[in-house]
DNA sequence: TTGACATCATACAGACCGGTATGTTTTAGA
DNA sequence: TCTAAAACATACCGGTCTGTATGATGTCAA
């Protein structure tokens, strides 16, 4: 018989609390927030309903949990390819738009969390919002500091511009054929900082 | 005492259908469609619930009836904005920029209804996904017509881009300040249109 | 006037929602 | 081994959801 200890996670947590979390933003992404139960989730994860209230208070709670999950996976992607071209801002922008062209291209891909989310909940002091504008924010100001090094005549502009087509990727997974996203996604920025001067 | 006439109004359906129609669209635009219940959109439009059945056989098909209505108003306004600029295909572009722009800007602007209940129903064969991938199609469509006009190396590729900026826009309002929004768009539009030969 | 039909008001069915209450079993640590 | 916390299973609460059933009231045209 093995031991089947229960090692607490790495990360702080439990380890029900985090099956919870997994669980509930897989089904969270897959299907949308409102669409999704906590008996659902609970059936789902193998856990009590008792415990998952233990852990998040609330659904709300829960929701939010989830985006804080996500956001952090995806701020850690950015910061790992950030990382491999720390000295050549150009290398970096292009390298995000693979990233972010493949995710996009991807046959199950759902769009962004927190934008699909922000969509669901309209009241705009909901916690969703709140995270998903934050989200936003912080990829404008990644992107600024990246015009800046990039030493455009208007760094401000171009992040916004640049957010914005990366936000439009995001939603309009429809239009794109296979693989076409990363090389749309490049020239266009490529094309916004050439004209950044004007 | 007047007539109390129940004209037919002028586009076919009846009167008490367009009541329906009209009230659903705002509630569902303002709050988001699983949020707003049948119950609700028959107190507010002051008909009975019967009515509401016999002319919207489910919820889903009042949720189409109401992306569609949108589509129209949409092409509508687009197609009102296009005509103003007939001869001249970069005009019209920025024309296009700037009524979008405006309307993104507007403090209550809510997002593109398409893509918004797209957000709340993934399954990839639910009415409300196949209009909305309808009208982003469209869009490209149309933008493709542009970009022909204006004689590029690439029209669908940068039919694509402007997509994706326009789209962009509709989810970032978060990011932009008061009024900023047209001349990002139509800057971008610019930039990508210098850089369409590359 | 009569008959067909649209609209009204109300009540209900059956499922699901988020959340709580209760009590038992398992686990971890002193 | 004993204790306290955590996870368990299950049942329940009140509310809301989509959709239907029922029957009264109003309207229009033959």
């Amino acid at each position: 018989m093995s031991k089947n200890v229960k090692t607490a996670p790495a990360h702080g947590g439990s380890e029900v609390r985090d099956r919870i979390l997994e669980t509930a933003s897989e089904l969270f992404y897959r299907r949308g927030v409102r669409a999704v139960g906590v008996d659902l989730v609970v059936e789902r994860s193998g856990v009590a309903k008792t415990s998952l209230y233990r852990h998040f208070g609330t659904k709300n709670d829960l929701v939010a949990a989830f985006l804080k999950r996500e956001d952090q996976d995806f701020w850690g992607t950015w910061d790992r390819v950030s990382e491999r071209h720390s000295d050549d801002a150009l290398a970096e922008l292009d390298a995000h738009c693979e990233w972010i062209g493949e995710r996009v291209g991807r046959r199950n891909y759902r769009g962004c969390p927190q934008i699909n989310t922000a969509a669901e909940f309209p009241e705009i002091d909901h916690p969703a919002r709140i995270v998903a504008e934050t989200h936003m924010r912080e990829m404008r100001r990644r992107l600024n500091v990246i015009a800046e090094k990039l030493q455009v005549a208007r760094p401000d502009r171009l992040a916004g511009q640049l957010a914005v087509i990366i936000n439009g990727a995001f939603v309009s997974m429809p239009l794109f054929e296979a693989g076409e996203a990363t090389e749309l996604l490049r020239h266009a920025a490529h094309a916004l900082i050439a004209a950044s001067g004007d």
